[in-house]
RNA sequence: GCGGGUAUGGCGGAAUUGGCAGACGCGCUAGACUUAGGAUCUAGUGUCAUUGACGUGCAGGUUCAACUCCUGUUACCCGCACCA
């Protein structure tokens, strides 16, 4: 037997001479297409996560291929980017040369594992030949319209002078020299993504990712149904448009609020009296960076425009207008209504700046019952600083404690009622108001009165000032049924039961804002409705009928920005000339090559390092032929990879980007695994170039990929993510050194679920070791035999049929797991087939495939496996005669018995109660009934 | 805050979808074979106590039967984050 090293090497050699694995189109064979992502081929080289997706699939691939199917299975790299580019820049090379070389090394690393890649189909996004192709994608969106130029803003490192990514900049620090990042304004390209929002989102109908995978995208996509509605202005004849989903707080509203870029700002600062206030705040807030814009969410700061008011259009009612930054001017409209009593922001706001807060929707508590009688009221809560104890009410037998609660009489106001009442029931004259909570509709039923009421409820808090009492003023039938009691927290939260008075006490220091689903309140004719969506209907109808609104679906999906300020990606294939506009490059002048030079500083002013190229620059213009200048921004590395899958179809044409006919035969990509960081950005985005060329002709499915899974990372031995500051990297070279690949695919496929995290071990690594050692021993137990061992037939086909599901739905660990069963079984007998082991060898040839092909040669057992077929499973043999099943009693589990295939119902009745610790269990006692569940449980219930 | 996920022995993890919880592997214990063992083989290994009881984050519920279903709750992880 040849050692772990040469088998490897033997077999990669066979598979690469032979051809095993190379894709041929064949339309006798049903294909299948499994893409894997492709890596970015970084200096650090392969990562054990990376061996743990790319076995998955290949465990997948090469059992499709078993099984008869024609499978594509490619494999390239994502090599633009800025790592190879800082690389580049520190030590004068090309980053061609950077890319060069980390790709040969992560190609060998890959070749070690013997993944069965297609590598004839193999490409960089960094080879001219199929970066031509991108920027041919680029100028078929920009002829269709779909490219356009805008102002954005970027994030940018004053030390680096570099535009950075939202990844690069996290916590608005630079990710490489530590200073912190600015907003810098940029023109950029921009793909009109959001005019596919609902394609994006419909076409997920069409594929089978995974939900969580789905519900990602959708989330990202972000569609909301609500509705415009126009605020007329009180100083000028024009309206102020608002997009709210929550039409049914508009009495509610008490102020408007409009984003600082907001065009009326400019528009009417000839109205605007604190123009020079206003401009400071807008300014501000452009200097703010990402981190405080994100991060500093609470502090709700504002200007309010002095000299432009908006006027409610359900109430008329006045209503100031501020400028904040909590207000983005790219959703919506860039201005909102503001409902202070039913949205957190607007309520921070509002208390911050001291606007009136409106309720209209109570929270409803309580049970409703038949014939109620409604009443308004009020309960107070009164809190003495002095003994830190609050003001009850003990009603004993009647009601328990509570606070103090009581009607509220026809125009009486709310605080004045709830002085009246503590002042009535308590004889306390010297209180102070301190804040009134959210109202709420409580039901209740009085047994006292037998009545049932609805109350609409409002929540006050008072703190106690003086001991000044008048004492208790009450009818002499009133006063004796409850004494009044001053106590501390603790108590109140043990004896106060009442529903809405624990409420008032356990919500008196929260927000006083609802936004949940309720009683409509100081809403005309929305009140008494509780039904949310038939309020904003009613609301929105209402509206309509006025041409004050109108219904509107808004996206949180923005456009794309396609450009990026750098040197190593795909030039951007347009020209600038003063006289013609933009003009893209003719097609046949594609690529638009990459100079070759070595040296590009980091220019002072955001342009790309492409910039400073003058032999780059300058050119001709393709229409007029006058002097003319290159678009020196790149492409983002997301634009290679929006593409890649269908290139591998056909990945050496040099007329077509993908031809019809290879598109036809492949289609989509049945089976795409990447990881879960993906599922939105890079996974939508090539939705979204896919969905554009089918939309303009060029690819047969508008949906490129139908399966989308995402695998589990796996973390250090001690279950913290793998790093270098850590030095818990493990190397799979390594491990193929120490433990040979197929102990790694093994170990790497038995580690735990596929989709979830796991964390390392190399102990574990060993154990799978050891499974294939005894697998080689195995070899040593052989007999002449050509059939299956009679009494391994039932264990083999039973193995076969979970092996077989078990790849097929990502369960590596159980099919890996069976095996290892199986195999327990065969060394327990003193000799196993010669088919026995073949079988055996094949269900575990994707998993480990260079052993299983060696020892399938050693003894001469048939054909290469990567050349035979998948063993069928004899279903006959799946069934067995004689079965083990529980006998509980009472639910606990009491005895097993054996019972056989024809035994009927009574005759496993009978020797379930035969069984000597059943006997024990129901001797004596009655039986109630038996349950007895088919080949797998009898419960006898005693009593 | 919103969305998604997870919780099972000393550890990684199983459980045919409501039917014997802890498969399989690691680790550990004892023994065998060995000059030797970080090799191999055999036996054992959820917890507690003597027949038995308890046990799947926690508290309830449904059921003959719950890791699995329902209600509530806690902790941790991930994604998005002022989306009106």
């Amino acid at each position: 037997m040849r050692n772990t090293k040469e088998i490897e090497e033997r077999w990669q050699k066979y598979w690469d001479d032979n051809r095993t694995f190379c894709a041929v189109e064949d339309e006798s064979k049903k294909k299948f297409y499994y893409l894997v992502e492709f890596p970015y081929p970084s200096g650090a080289g392969l990562h054990v996560g990376h061996v743990r997706s790319y076995t998955a699939l290949d465990v997948m691939a090469r059992k499709k291929r078993l099984c008869g199917y024609n499978v594509l299975f490619p494999m390239g790299w994502d090599a633009f980017g800025s790592p190879a580019e800082q690389y580049a820049i520190k030590n004068h090379v090309h980053p061609k040369e950077a890319v060069k070389r980390n790709i040969e090394t992560f190609k060998s690393q890959i070749k070690r594992l013997g993944i069965s890649f297609d590598w004839s189909r193999e490409f960089s996004t960094t080879d001219p030949e199929y970066y031509k192709w991108t920027q041919w994608q680029f100028l078929k969106f920009f002829e269709h319209g779909m490219a356009y130029k805008a102002k954005k803003n970027i994030n940018w490192c004053p030390k680096c002078k570099t535009g950075l990514s939202n990844e690069d900049s996290s916590g608005g620090v630079c990710e490489r020299c530590g200073s912190s990042v600015v907003q810098k304004e940029k023109e950029q390209w921009m793909l009109r993504m959001s005019d596919y929002s609902e394609q994006l989102l419909e076409g997920l109908d069409d594929t089978e990712f995974q939900d969580r995978i789905k519900t990602a995208q959708v989330n990202w996509i972000g569609k909301s149904v609500g509705a415009e509605v126009k605020f007329k202005l009180k100083e000028v004849d024009e309206e102020l448009v608002v997009y709210t989903t929550r039409a049914d707080t508009l009495f509610g509203v008490t102020f408007m609020v409009i984003a600082p870029e907001h065009p009326y700002i400019d528009l009417y600062s000839g109205l605007i009296s604190n123009m020079n206030e206003v401009i400071d705040y807008r300014e501000a807030a452009r200097r703010k960076t990402e981190f405080e814009r994100t991060q500093l969410v609470k502090d709700k700061t504002g200007v309010k425009l002095e000299g432009l008011t908006a006027i409610n259009p359900v109430t008329n009612v006045e209503l100031p207008i501020y400028i904040s930054d909590y207000v983005m001017m790219n959703y919506g409209t860039g201005a909102i209504m503001a409902v202070p009593a039913h949205d957190e922001r607007d309520y921070d706001f509002a208390i911050r700046h001291g606007i009136e807060v409106v309720p209209v929707i109570e929270q409803i508590t309580g049970e409703k019952h038949d014939n109620e009688k409604e009443k308004k009221s009020i309960v107070a809560v009164v809190y003495d600083k002095a003994t830190d104890k609050y003001l009850t009410l003990n009603w004993k037998k009647l009601g328990g404690r509570l606070f103090i609660g009581g009607t509220r009489r026809k125009d009486e106001d709310i605080v004045s009622c709830g002085i009246r009442e503590i002042k009535e029931e308590t004889g306390y004259t010297d209180v102070t108001f301190v804040r009134k909570l959210a109202p709420i509709n409580h039901h209740y039923y009085a047994y006292n009165k037998n009545q049932a009421y609805s109350i609409d409820c409002d929540l006050l808090y008072f703190e106690l000032n003086s001991n000044d009492s008048i004492g208790v003023n009450l009818d002499d039938d009133e006063k004796d049924k409850f004494t009044v009691e001053w106590v501390s927290s603790d108590e109140v939260l043990n004896s106060v039961k009442d529903e809405l008075h624990r409420m008032a006490f356990l919500n008196k220091d929260s927000k006083a804002f609802y936004s949940g689903e309720g009683k409509m309140i100081n809403s005309e004719f929305l009140n008494g409705l509780t039904d949310k969506n038939e309020s904003i209907d009613k609301m929105i109808n209402y509206l309509e009928e006025k041409n004050l609104a109108k219904k509107k679906v808004n996206y949180r999906l923005q456009d794309w920005v396609f450009t990026r300020q750098r040197f190593w990606g795909e030039p951007i294939p347009l020209i600038y000339c003063d006289t013609c506009g933009w003009v893209p490059v003719p097609y046949e002048d594609l690529p638009v090559l990459l100079p070759d030079v070595t040296e590009y500083e980091p220019t002072d002013t955001g342009e790309s390092p492409l910039a400073k190229i003058e032999s780059f620059v300058n050119c001709k213009c393709p229409k007029c032929g006058r002097d003319a200048k290159r678009e020196t921004d790149t492409m983002p590395n997301w634009a290679g990879s929006s593409w890649y899958f269908l290139r591998y179809m056909d990945p050496h044409n040099d007329k077509e980007f993908v031809s019809k006919e290879k598109l036809k035969y492949w289609g989509r990509v049945d089976w795409y695994n990447g990881g879960m960081e993906h599922a939105t950005r890079h996974l939508l985005y090539a939705r979204f170039w896919n969905q554009f060329l089918y939309n303009i002709g060029l690819v047969v499915n508008k949906e490129p990929f139908k399966v989308r899974v995402a695998h589990g990372m796996i973390l250090g031995e001690g279950g913290e993510k793998m790093s270098k500051s850590k030095g818990n990297v493990i190397n799979p070279d390594d491990m193929v050194d120490l433990y040979g690949a197929d102990s790694l695919r093994c170990y790497e496929m038995f580690i735990g679920d596929y989709e979830k995290e796991a964390s390392w071990s190399e102990q574990g690594l060993n154990g799978c070791r050891r499974f294939l050692d005894k697998v080689i021993r195995l070899g040593e137990k052989l007999n002449d035999s050509d059939q299956y061992s009679s009494i391994l037939e039932i264990d083999i086909n039973k193995t076969i049929k979970k092996v077989e599901e078990d790849m097929d739905n990502l369960k590596f660990n159980t099919a890996v797991s069976s095996l290892m069963i199986l195999l327990n079984k065969f060394e327990k007998c003193a000799s196993i087939s010669r088919k026995d082991y073949r079988t055996f060898l094949i269900l575990l040839n994707p998993i480990a495939p260079h052993v299983t092909e060696e020892l399938n040669d050693v003894y001469e057992l048939g054909d290469a496996i990567c050349n035979s077929s998948w063993p069928e499973v004899n279903l006959e043999k799946l069934v067995e005669e004689e079965k083990e099943i529980a006998v509980q009693v009472n639910g606990k589990v009491r005895a097993t018995i054996k019972v056989r295939l024809d035994d009927s119902d009574d005759v496993v009745t009978k020797k379930a109660m035969s069984a000597d610790n059943v006997i024990k269990h129901i001797d004596g006692k009655e039986i109630v009934k038996t349950i007895l569940i088919k080949g797998k449980i009898v419960n006898i219930v005693v009593k």
